[in-house]
DNA sequence: ATTGCGCATGTCAGATATGACATATAGCGT
DNA sequence: ACGCTATATGTCATATCTGACATGCGCAAT
């Protein structure tokens, strides 16, 4: 999962540091920055849904088609993940489209 | 753009061709018709923001570091594109985040 | 009828995303 | 400590997406 520079930062982020003084940190435009702060709402989304569900990871993977790893993934705000797999994944745990567009229309923090 | 079954549906809804009987007409489940609904409003979006701003698809298409022919295929829900890409499209033509979740939120039809 | 412009469609080599797998870490009950 | 389950992280072959290019189509102006 190497060397695309940015990688590590939507973890980072995702993980509760902080996703409003990352943007001058590194030297991103407004539209990036709205693009990640996309990603982590959609993951965060996905991620408590899941929980609400009672399911694992790899029992969603499952129903889903994809793999534990994957959605592991999907909830760390990867950037190997695309937003139509995270859409995907909203769909599959129920979310209606409404859902997802509040989601995606919701800055962040 | 070869034979990836499903390519041309797309390309017949967003051209007119009533979206709602289609799903009966290929066997989709009502997730991968809420993800083309999605697509295609957000082509649709796309075209008439590029449109309102007066710009052709080619002199888009090099602000946002692209090609004529791929903004082409955006505008015509082609399924070649990413969610992330026609987003970016929308959010370089301006479009806020909140515009964004508008238009998938809304269910095309 | 020819030129020019905007858009559509096809193809392709290189870039990115995907599921699968291996392996690691963390918590929890025993 | 040991197993066990859930989650995280890395890698890889294959699949999909991407910009670029070529080419086609329609339409207005000359």
């Amino acid at each position: 999962m190497p060397p695309m520079d940015a990688r590590k930062r939507k973890r980072l982020e995702a993980a509760g540091w902080v996703v409003g003084s990352t943007q001058e940190f590194l030297g991103l435009s407004d539209e990036e920055m709205a693009l990640i702060d996309m990603r982590i709402g959609l993951s965060l989304a996905f991620r408590a849904l899941r929980k609400r569900t009672k399911l694992t990871q790899a029992a969603l993977a499952k129903r889903i088609g994809s793999s534990q790893s994957r959605v592991a993934k999907m909830e760390a705000g990867d950037p190997s993940v695309s937003f139509e797999l995270l859409i995907r994944g909203l769909l599959a745990l129920g979310a209606t489209p409404r859902d997802v567009g509040r989601v995606i229309a919701r800055p962040v923090a």
